[in-house]
RNA sequence: GGUGGAGUGGCCGAGAGGCGAGGCAGCGGCCUGCAAAGCCGUCCACACGGGUUCGAAUCCCGUCUCCACCUCCA
């Protein structure tokens, strides 16, 4: 049994291993903090968060870095135009980006290097390009990476640079239209602070540069994956892969990029403007639900994002939770156990097999499939068996619904919530009893009027609450 | 123009030569005072045209359509 992940660079699926045994270094490119997060974002996010989560539970120490890019182009217009110290800009979103990767359960990484803090790492790694002929300056404080000097440019992703169209961003002192920058020079206007010096004159760094110095930082010269948007895999990519190679760098071994969220067959973008903010999503939908719309679409496909998409996610992880929590009323398992569990054979191979994550869920709908039946027949032994499992899988993909129904509820509201409605109940059974169905009939109209759910078993009645109501088609 | 991806049942979505993935919705039934939840059954799809094969959604050839990257982008 053997992981196999897709490499995008060789477009194909073989065997990982990692460079150093029983240790995987795993560099994400995060978010530029220009602006608010979008589910898109999340989806990136959220697809390397599977990925991590499935190496430690296969047994690796993971090293996971997330960059944060806290200074570029975007970041000093928007934030003069808001009239606020770019770093101020910078900051703000990204306390939104973290508001939302916890929001939707992710495990932090290890890792958060801001641009910011590795100028230093950033000027070291150019003036190493510079002095060993692969980079030159305008003597400005342009510094430009010498695509001609690197035979390899577009290996990454099998382009030639011959065919490669010409940048239309010119005039600047390139000696070739494909070169791009290392280092940016500080414009007139532009804030004192949004510089620094480098042998080469003031300025800021290119991205591809912040990329490259601290994956070297945090994870060495030689690393396992390197992961991040499909869109980010030219220019981006493939720059930072040219910069630290011609550095003598072995870099990522392996590159994985998620597709990204779509509306109309149309890629979620900023620049599009139709962006669905995580923010305004939560407002209506519960984070797990999201999480779990988000993981139920392979991490290389295309991801539709439409009304039904959260409505239907937020049907199927009720069916999942609500056989959680029916099981768990008759028999009792406890963390340890979810987390010793042997997982099915089947969701382990879909697992192994590149992340198949919608696979690995039919595996899950097969145990809580047996799951509903024992709970019918009362077969407590079969039961147990079963709710180990489905929530042991759904832990492994972060959705284990007792931990997700724990978090963040405030107990002592809860258990007056409890008490109330079982009081209510209570009247309601009596009623049942005297066969007053009119009584019980409204009590229960009068729960659900306040967005609780009532069902009866055989073990008595149980309630809920329902799910958050759409009233509009805007998301 | 260069590079890459995609077209699967009413919908979403895996799979990738032969055993009807899974989910959502619908329909019929069981259970229920009625519901809800659940269970049983039903709905047997693979863009189009050829070909290879005992057998093709899966391989080959051709065609059509869509998307993306090549400029900031998760």
């Amino acid at each position: 049994m053997s992981l196999d992940l897709f490499d995008t660079a060789t477009r194909e699926q073989r065997a990982f291993a990692p460079l150093r045994p029983g240790h995987v270094g795993v560099y994400v490119c995060g978010s530029t903090v220009q602006g608010s997060p979008h589910i898109g974002h999340l989806r990136t996010d959220v697809a390397f968060d599977v990925l991590v989560r499935w190496l430690r539970r296969s047994g690796f120490e993971v090293t996971l870095v997330r960059n944060v890019t806290d200074i570029d182009d975007k970041i000093l217009a928007k934030a003069a135009e808001a009239g606020v110290p770019w770093w101020a800009w910078a900051l703000k979103h990204e306390r939104e980006f973290t508001a939302a990767r916890e929001a939707l359960g992710l495990v932090p990484a290890d890792y958060e290097p801001r641009a910011t803090g590795h100028v230093t790492e950033m000027v070291e790694l150019m003036t190493e390009l510079v002095e060993s002929g692969h980079a030159y300056s305008s003597g400005e404080g342009d510094v430009w990476f010498d695509v001609r000097s690197y035979p390899e440019y577009g290996s990454l992703t099998n382009q030639r640079p011959e065919d490669l169209g010409l940048s239309p961003e010119d005039g600047s002192g390139k000696r070739d239209p494909r070169d791009f920058a290392l280092w940016k020079a500080a414009k007139p206007g532009e804030p004192e602070t949004a510089a620094w010096p480098t042998p080469y004159g003031r300025g800021r760094p290119g991205w591809h540069l912040e990329c490259s110095a601290m994956a070297q930082r945090y994870l060495g010269d030689t690393f396992d994956i390197h992961g991040g948007g499909l869109d980010l895999r030219f220019p981006h990519h493939e720059n930072e892969q040219a910069q630290s190679r011609a550095a003598g760098h072995g870099f990522a071994q392996r590159w994985m990029h998620s597709a990204w969220v779509t509306q109309g067959g149309t890629k979620m973008s900023k620049s599009l403007g139709n962006s669905l903010l995580v923010d305004s999503l939560l407002r209506r939908t519960a984070p797990v639900v999201l999480r779990y719309a988000l993981i139920a679409v392979h991490y290389r496909s295309m991801l539709e994002w439409t009304p039904e998409t959260v409505a239907e996610a937020e049907v199927t992880w009720g069916r999942l939770a609500g056989f959680v929590e029916r099981a768990g009323e008759q028999v009792a398992v406890d963390a340890a156990e979810i987390a010793a569990a042997a997982l099915p054979e089947a969701f382990v191979a879909a697992m192994d097999d590149d992340l198949n994550v919608p696979a690995a869920l039919a595996v899950v709908h097969e145990h809580l499939h047996v799951g509903n039946t024992a709970l019918a027949d009362g077969d407590l032994t079969d039961l147990r068996d079963s709710l180990v499992l489905v929530r042991a899988m759904l832990d492994s993909l972060g959705l284990d619904p007792v931990a997700w129904r724990d978090q963040g509820t405030d107990t002592r509201v809860e258990a007056a919530l409890d008490a109330l409605v079982r009081a209510t109940l209570d009247d309601r059974a009596r009623a049942r009893a005297a066969r007053d169905w009119a009584t019980a009939d409204a009590v229960r109209d009068r729960l659900a009027a306040a967005g609780l759910i009532v069902e009866d078993s055989p073990t008595g009645a149980r309630w809920s609450l329902a799910a958050p109501m759409r009233t509009d088609e805007e998301n």
